[in-house]
DNA sequence: CGACAATTTCGATCGGCGTCGTACAATGGA
DNA sequence: TCCATTGTACGACGCCGATCGAAATTGTCG
């Protein structure tokens, strides 16, 4: 068999869970911010380690967590990889234009 | 006279000088959140003393300078009173559909 | 099995920020 | 002139979060 999912399974807050403050927290750090933009910039997945930030490993999963708690990001598990994603349809649902008006921003 | 206005006049920053990041750090707090949804349902000016907070005038006094340093908030003087208001018409053109999206958030 | 690669977890540090109370300034009216 | 009202300035305190390094977990490939 070639089932082997012997990891944690990543947890997403559903819809109704995700707040806007918890949204706006999440997308008020430079590092953060950076990762959506990369992850908007680029439409497909990236693995952390194919992210461009300025803080070590650990920095990014702790950053990583936190957008993946607050409903900015969605986490797919693949062997000893993990693919991030945004979860641009998600937000747009609960907070239409948000993201738009985030990613306009120049700076 | 009528005419006494010997205040320090409340700067503000020019649309080039108001940032994505700097308007997320400001909503990104429960108090200013709130202030900020005052402000827009009601489409008036609104004193300091008018908003409806859990905390006390000096952090008040603290929080609005913050949205205004942010961009998000002008402010305006009269009197011994300041009325705020919410720069909806700058924030659209730098950062388009972003206040709407945070502003339709049910909670 | 053993080495390596990708990521997480843990513990510690350190700075920033939200909060308050008090004192202060400015304005307008009695 | 004196006072009430409105808001600001300042100092202090406590807590949360961003950061790092080291160790642990998990999976893949020889």
């Amino acid at each position: 068999m070639a089932k082997t999912v012997t990891l944690p399974p990543i947890v997403h807050p559903t819809l109704d869970e995700i707040t806007v403050e918890g949204v706006l927290r999440a997308l008020a750090d430079p590092v953060r911010l950076g990762i959506v933009r990369q992850l908007a910039a680029a439409d497909h997945e990236i693995a952390c380690g194919g992210l461009t930030v300025p803080v070590t490993k650990s920095t990014i999963t702790h950053h990583l967590s936190i957008l993946r708690q607050a409903g900015v990001v969605a986490g797919r598990q693949e062997g000893t990889t993990r693919f991030n994603s945004l979860r641009r349809n998600d937000l747009d649902t609960l907070f239409p234009g948000l993201l738009a008006g985030v990613l306009a921003a120049p700076r």
